[in-house]
DNA sequence: AATTCATATGATTTGTAATTCATATGAACG
DNA sequence: CGTTCATATGAATTACAAATCATATGAATT
């Protein structure tokens, strides 16, 4: 009945994997072994998630050679992020007092 | 290491329970009953379902006697529908050609 | 063209979160 | 104050998606 591209959306988005991937990402491109070693990740759980993420366009692959280097598409996460922030911090700043968020531009 | 507040703001929305629920209550406040009536659900689905989206701020409950109102919150919901809308329009219009999605507003 | 390196894919296992079922709370009303 | 109606809560079950493990693909290099 509801247009299941929303479920598809949040779905892809709501795990520390994904973010965590996303979050790297947002400091520049690069390909699968170099993601896996950072953040200690099995090779192919690097790949099925990155897949995921490229099915829904959050990120970009490029080929170069036999490595592939995926990149952050920050049209689409960085205003998505920056409303969620805001709603976070109406209701949540007291609970939630993380900061650094890297993609978050302070003003 | 990331801020968890982004994965609970995704889980949240992740599911076609609460996106029902959402478009639902997008028409109009509704009690608990009303709620379950109208969307086939156990009671207690709808009640679990709607304290995880009050929790998040996503709706706000109303007491009236014994019945308990629930409405959404459209500040947060509208705008971060909004531009997923602009998202998956943009890569998905091929083969997702859902129409009249309620909250939409088409110009 | 055989080998190695980088990544993808598929099936099984595992982990987690939603639903259900049973019960509790709590307001209204006789 | 006991009963009924509306909703909430907690524990058990169930369902589903992510991680893992094994294997496949495919490009470069000798």
């Amino acid at each position: 009945m509801i247009c299941n591209s929303y479920e598809r959306f949040f779905k892809t988005l709501a795990e520390p994997a994904k973010l965590n991937i996303i979050n790297l990402l947002s400091k520049g491109p690069l390909n699968v072994s170099q993601l896996s070693k950072k953040l200690n990740f099995e090779q192919s759980r690097a790949s099925h998630n990155l897949k995921a993420l490229a099915d829904r366009h959050f990120v970009i692959v490029e080929r170069k050679g036999k490595e592939r280097y995926y990149s952050l598409d920050k049209t689409i996460i960085i205003p998505i992020l920056g409303l969620i922030d805001a709603h976070v911090e109406k209701y949540e700043k007291h609970y939630c007092k993380c900061k650094g968020i890297p993609w978050r531009k302070k003003e």
